[in-house]
DNA sequence: GTAATAGTGTCTATCAGACACTATGTC
DNA sequence: GACATAGTGTCTGATAGACACTATTAC
């Protein structure tokens, strides 16, 4: 697709026609829920906010997108970089797909904010270092989190309505993607597959069936031969150990249990 | 959830903290993929630029968001309505879904743009209006559209990759979603919505089958107890009329063909 | 009449889930 | 030894798709 080059008098002609008072000045972010299993719970990263608005609430990490120099994406995986510490070879490990625009007038109350708010996998990593406009960076738990309990951290902004559509899409996204894969190490056993499943889904499921079915589907795990070092941590025997496959797309997918409520 | 109120401190604050070079303008756009069909071919609306960059381009309707007066979601309700003279009435009948943002660093030549896409789903509607710096605006068929091809109209920016993600986007929400129903009138025979399936997917799919499966996912649709006024358009019975049913997610789903290609 | 279509019946291969069972580990 | 777990076998009900068939309509 060819593209003519910027040209003086275009930009003065856009100059022009632009009204302050119809478009005033606008800030774009990108705000990352970082999803990671740690204990075999589910946790988001969450940093403490230093300064106003919102100080000492909890938010999501992120931070101004640097516009005309850097793609939406890389922007989100800038500051994903500088949250976590992360280098770029851990990096590549971790999941990262853009989840959605917010933009509701009065979001931010100091001027008007439009937040990209991406959503990444992750293995776990190691705990993250505050630095910015945050005085503290931790993995925070995700039970409880959207429910609006007493024992809640207060959530800044709209980051706990960002959050919860964040975990939704990842609930849609382990049964059509081998994205729970992301949440391992490079091997891991059937069982510790299950439990990313049950974790996210809030379910229990069958383990025999399970066990099946991921073999059953074409490129979603393949074998390493290996066995694991233990068994189970209350016995059992040693599970054997498989790396991610090739696929992208699960045929047939791992659909979860009961929806048949709440579809209306 | 609380939200303190907007203080002069905190603008002030953050204002001083702001450095134009780090962070340059930018500008936010909503831009809309309008999908419908007309004479049985899925037709997406675009309007021919009258002014530079890409003068006599065709591109996707679309405008500036009113930063702070209007949530994204409003933004394209607007600009949708004033680029097809619709009705709020009519509007209702448009399924409207934001589909994505795209930012990358020089895709207006101008300046920095971020445009928040958003995906629309449309009976056959009258042809539209042009207005505002568009110089004609024209039902385009998505056929070829997107394949580069000589016939080709060119299109402005990065739409033609906005134009593809948001036909992939409506290819699968047509596996699990009732949206089908959305391209058509409010009555509606099974072999009607046969043939949306077949135009958006680019399949053709077995008509008994089609029609069970249809009627035995529940919520789906619902019986009129009305016949068409005839029959198929080189003879048959006259079909049943039905109306979308109040399911929101089909269960099961209506899988696409094939998929075992391309998954890796 | 001819040809195409709407809708139903039926059969088969596949799949999800329930249940049972063995072997192998931890404690 | 007690008990939990990994993994396999088997059965059943639901489902997707192929095919056949009848009735109805346009032309």
């Amino acid at each position: 697709m060819s593209r003519p080059p910027a040209r003086p008098d275009d930009e003065a002609a856009f100059l022009a026609a632009y009204d302050p008072r119809e478009f005033p000045a606008i800030a774009l972010t990108v705000d990352i829920v970082v999803l990671t299993m740690r204990q075999g719970r589910l946790n988001v990263l969450l940093v403490e906010r230093a300064a106003p608005p919102f100080q000492g609430c909890w938010a999501l990490p992120g931070g101004f997108v640097k516009a005309g120099q850097e793609d939406l994406d890389e922007a989100a995986a800038r500051e994903l970089a500088e949250e976590t510490g992360l280098s770029a070879g851990a990096l590549r490990r971790v999941h990262l797909e853009q989840l959605g625009s917010y933009g509701a007038p009065r979001r931010d109350p100091r001027m008007p904010v439009v937040s990209v708010a991406y959503l990444a996998f992750a293995p776990d990593l190691p705990d993250p270092r505050a630095g910015g406009d945050a005085a503290r960076a931790a993995w925070t738990p995700v039970v409880g989190l959207h429910g609006g309990g007493t024992g809640d951290r207060q959530l800044a902004f709209d980051h706990a309505q960002i959050i919860a559509d964040g975990l939704e899409r990842a609930r849609a996204k382990l049964e059509y993607t081998p994205l729970a894969t992301a949440f391992l190490a490079p091997e891991f056993t059937v069982p510790e597959l299950r439990a990313v499943y049950e974790e996210i889904w809030g379910e229990k499921l069958h383990p025999g069936n399970f066990h099946r079915k991921v073999l059953s589907v074409p490129g979603f795990v393949e074998s390493t031969g290996e066995t694991a070092e233990r068994g189970g941590s209350r016995g059992g025997p040693r599970a054997r150990l498989y790396r991610a496959g090739d696929a992208r797309l699960l045929h047939p997918a791992l659909l979860r249990p009961d929806r048949e409520e709440g579809v209306r």
